[in-house]
DNA sequence: ATAGTCTAACTAACTGGTTAATTAATACGA
DNA sequence: TCGTATTAATTAACCAGTTAGTTAGACTAT
């Protein structure tokens, strides 16, 4: 319904951007009502396509389900790898990936809420997930790791797990979004104003950089009011 | 499937236990598939019920479904509160009620999905998290505050905010949980077998005390490996 | 006998997926 | 350059299976 063009594309001969309408209009409708709930009905409207080109496009509900997950994952990689990539010395590249991190989620409810419900799904083991996790998730994490020891070995961390930080990292960036809507009718505030997205930004790499830093530098007063 | 009793419920005309044991079921497909991939069907059938006793005991599937989230907040709550009526200072409390809190997490599963699934749902304002929060969060989180305040007021807590420090802290105990299938995929190991959950909760409450004191007593030593 | 508890069988609406026909662009031979 | 065959893109209408919810009646303890 948002980002829809607005010419009739019943006729318009564009392959290319017809499949491309379909998958946008299937992201919004996953990430909002996750697989089961969506309905291929309403992706089709979205996009402005007749139900049955869902189907020449895509084999069936799963493989479109598939698709739009990979979208969004190769989207979040990709972007991600590229800070890791910077020439930077541990201490700066942690912090400027938490920013950047922080900033990206910040950016795309749709694929925030798409990656957290595909994990919540895959309790009972997904095949999707197993997937995504090898081609996108364990090349990220493997470079994650080594800035993270790199900065051990130096003295200038404390001596963390990678395998306890990074979900610790993630967690404090992605939950906040997440219970956005129930913090809002807690504290009758709204979370997702700029001005509290940006309060939360400085509290996450505070909260981080107190955790991580052996003599915590940077921003010492930990979260701020 | 799992934990139901294995007597003919059919006829026992024991109305109390026979609620209990469609509540039980619900919250088990709720927790699973969420409210649009539960089926009413399953439920009746875990709870060896003919369907239409799920209808003669609640109006319909959505009230199902609010009973079952009720049950679950309030089983959190309460467990919860109690916690923090114990007679301690500020930091002993927060160490506590951390500690606490994570053992309740891991040992509720389906508490823990029902709990993140309905705030997904949220984000398109749903009436039963509007009730649930007040009801059951907004008690837990004023108290909570004021634990904090006093710890800052004292000069033994950095000056952190509870409207960043409350989500943070729920962040790290409960998307390590989240990520599990995740990470299990990524990292070749089960973030779920007893040690590394023993390892999380220390991990947890080093994040959690060197973010929080002023000088981060305790352990020292940041996450452990 | 009657109020409370429970079931078998049913229905109306929904939903994923299919089919057969249509339209538009392209290629190509005369 | 014009008509025609070919192919890709698209649609309207439909179907079969599923699912939430209902009905009418049966059982049982008091």
């Amino acid at each position: 319904m948002a980002t829809v063009a607005k010419t009739r594309l019943g006729s318009r001969r564009r392959p290319e951007q017809t499949r491309d309408a379909i998958l946008q209009a299937a992201i919004q409708e996953f990430a909002r009502y996750g697989i089961a709930g969506a309905r291929t009905d309403a992706i089709a409207r979205a996009a402005r396509v007749n139900k049955a080109l869902l189907y020449y496009y895509f084999k069936d509900k799963q493989t479109l389900y598939g698709a739009a997950m990979d979208h969004a994952f190769r989207q979040l990689s990709t972007h991600m790898m590229a800070v890791l990539e910077r020439d930077l010395p541990p201490g700066e590249k942690v912090r400027v990936y938490v920013g950047e991190y922080f900033d990206f989620i910040a950016h795309h409810p749709l694929n925030r809420d798409l990656v957290q419900r595909e994990m919540m799904r895959a309790g009972h083991s997904s095949a999707h997930l197993q997937r995504i996790a090898k081609r996108y998730f364990q090349p990220l994490f493997k470079k994650l790791s080594e800035v993270i020891h790199a900065g051990t070995a130096s003295g200038e961390f404390r001596p963390v797990d990678p395998v306890q930080f990074v979900p610790s990292m993630v967690a404090l960036v992605v939950f906040y979004f997440t219970s956005a809507p129930l913090m809002k009718t807690v504290t009758g505030l709204d979370p997702l104003s700029p001005e509290r997205i940006a309060a939360r930004r400085v509290a996450v790499l505070d909260f981080v950089t107190a955790a991580l830093f052996r003599n915590a530098n940077g921003s010492p007063q930990g979260e701020r009011r």
